[in-house]
DNA sequence: ACAACGTATCCACATTCTTCGATGCGTGGC
DNA sequence: GCCACGCATCGAAGAATGTGGATACGTTGT
């Protein structure tokens, strides 16, 4: 589990040799990024969540991922409770089954904050 | 190093129960964006990439990046390594410095695969 | 109540990752 | 040529992760 109690290393105000134009991330901005992003870092995941995304509804069961990612019952739920854990997915069990469906806004905010890293190409002139 | 040579799991053409509506993405991009996304699922390697561009020219030494994140010198340059290779940072060296910058259209791009992998909100009418 | 089915959890093993000290390599200054 | 400096590589220790067999849990049907 390991819920880290931020120890927040100084991200440096200004570090020293050269100076910083704009404030980096945050270093708890930069573990939740790092997070979420570890839960994509795994090619069955991705797998997973564009399955999921691409299946019909935008939902789907357990059943219906175990043949297209070649994996083991046990190892599929794992995965997908990883992608639940991060935001990414989101369970609902009817019946006997659990149908997984895609956060809608989940990844467009990650994209969203992704690009946020990067310098908006008109921002900087220099 | 486990340079996976692509058994290419069948991706399921259509797996079984329910059908596919669109198809997901292929195993060889769901490891490519895997391995992008590993790149970034470290917190320190998010705090590099967004020092590194939030840096007075959008660049910056070594020198200057362990004190930011706490670590020592061969872990920076291990991490740098790793962003690089992702293709997220590139490497100068000038003089006795090594220069790292970020790549311009390496983020933007990924925030774009990574919206691929979500239907597009208007695209999913029902 | 009992059996069958779909899923999640538990446990163990193999692999990978993170980290840093020691060291080697290339550059610049004397 | 020699030393100082910045950085990369090597090697190792500890932690985390991916994987699946065995199994428990909840639901459905008889």
């Amino acid at each position: 589990m390991t819920t880290i109690d931020l120890p927040l290393t100084p991200v440096a105000t200004d570090g020293g040799c050269c100076g910083t134009a704009a404030p980096p991330v945050d270093v708890t901005e930069a573990r939740a990024l790092a997070r979420t992003f570890k839960a994509l870092a795994d090619p069955t995941r991705v797998q997973l969540l564009s399955i999921v995304t691409a299946h019909e509804g935008h939902e789907a069961c357990v059943c219906d991922l175990t043949e297209p990612v070649g994996l083991a019952q046990p190892t599929v739920s794992h995965h997908l409770k990883i992608l639940v854990e991060a935001g990414l997915l989101e369970r609902e069990q009817r019946g006997r089954w659990a149908y997984y469906r895609a956060v809608p806004g989940a990844v467009a905010d990650l994209a969203r904050s992704l690009s946020s890293l990067t310098p908006s190409p008109a921002t900087a002139s220099a």
